[in-house]
DNA sequence: CCAGTTACGAGATAGTGTGTATCATAACTG
DNA sequence: CAGTTATGATACACACTATCTCGTAACTGG
């Protein structure tokens, strides 16, 4: 058995990714075709599919590779709880490899990829946080927690010259893991009926609509 | 000048609809061709292209139709500051249409067709809030409270035997609508030092790392 | 109801990208 | 150094897109 991988694969794969993110900086990613790939890579267009299914496979190593990098930087501050300092890391981060980013985050980026980025970041936060999961909404609020940082930093990079690195961090702190880690303190509201009694009297108490009306279209 | 559409275009217009909700029932996106929604709404291949430039152009159309349907509805709610009322009707309604919205919200439905509903939401809240937009982070509120419900609705879709209807109201009520409606009674935090350095002293004041180290990747 | 306009169906066609197969050659590993 | 394995080059079948043409059917405005 080999546990050393070929050298050869290394390095084609290498390649690959190299040219991937190349290529994400110069035009959007539906342009981006598995022969420009293999030419820019200087890789044969066939050797191509015997490393990765299609595009969207390559899209997702190169995200995996970048999301595991800087997971690894942020973990002692996500130990530490500074929810500040995890944020401008980041943001740092996202900034240093900007092109890439843009593709993977606010271009246009397939499910599979962005589903994997997810997951992986979903992972390492539940590995790192204080209690143990309590309940199915646990799931929700980080899932929640994570895609809601993901949606920001869309808006980010592309409003980038509106607002600066710093400053995005701290909205990121203000309006999602603040707010969310401020729920782990309240009772799960969802699931305790006096409390959501209790919220809703706060609230204009509007007449309950009984339904939906005309539906559109047949199901 | 004719005022009023052909009727041979809206009947052929509404069979390609509807032939693209049928078609987003039973398989995922990327694998309905404008062929398949020709034939399925025995509509020629060509006259498909008459009226849409390509697949995401139709899906689009039905994004439109169903969210315009949508908010026609909840108009009133949102007038009364109802926001337990309108994350009701908003489940309700998604409900209602589920094969179309899971492939629309949950599915892969391309950059052009989520940028459009986001936009279209993003405009009827806009006009139905109070305040006049007072600065540059207006807009990013606002962004962030309608795509995090679009990725709250994405992870009901898949987990929808893990959460009920109201309790999926209540919970973008308690995660998103309230905490944003919060934020507006408070000082906007990152543009205010005074604020923001008050808040940090509540945290564990983690000592700032520098920067970023290795770059995976050249840029 | 009729004449002019317009949409539609059917079929052909060019172009592009995907994914697989084959075989000789080069490079790596142990 | 010998055996194994990745790679390069090329060819090919296939699917889908997007456009064009022409004859026919349907609709609109008067």
């Amino acid at each position: 058995m080999s546990m050393t991988a070929d050298a050869r694969v290394v390095r084609t794969r290498e390649a690959l990714r190299q040219a991937m993110v190349d290529l994400a900086a110069e035009r959007p990613l539906e342009a981006i075709t598995v022969r420009a790939i293999a030419e820019r890579s200087s890789v044969s267009y066939a050797t191509f599919f015997r490393h990765y299914a299609d595009k969207e496979a390559l899209l997702a190593d190169v995200a995996d590779v970048l999301t595991r990098d800087f997971l690894r930087q942020v973990a002692p501050l996500l130990r530490q709880r500074d929810r500040l300092g995890a944020a401008r890391s980041l943001c740092a981060y996202v900034e240093a490899h900007l092109p890439i980013h843009q593709a993977l985050i606010a271009g246009g980026a397939g499910e599979t990829v962005r589903a994997g980025m997810l997951r992986q970041a979903m992972e390492t936060v539940a590995g790192a946080r204080p209690t143990a999961p309590e309940g199915p909404l646990d799931d929700l609020v980080l899932f929640h927690v994570v895609s809601a940082i993901l949606n920001l930093l869309a808006w980010w990079l592309r409003n980038r010259e509106t607002v600066d690195r710093d400053t995005m961090a701290e909205i990121i702190e203000r309006t999602v893991l603040t707010p969310t880690a401020a729920l782990k303190r309240q009772p799960p509201a969802a699931l305790d009926p006096a409390q959501a009694a209790a919220d809703r009297a706060g609230a204009i108490d509007a007449p309950r609509r009984p339904n939906i009306a005309a539906a559109t279209y047949r199901s």
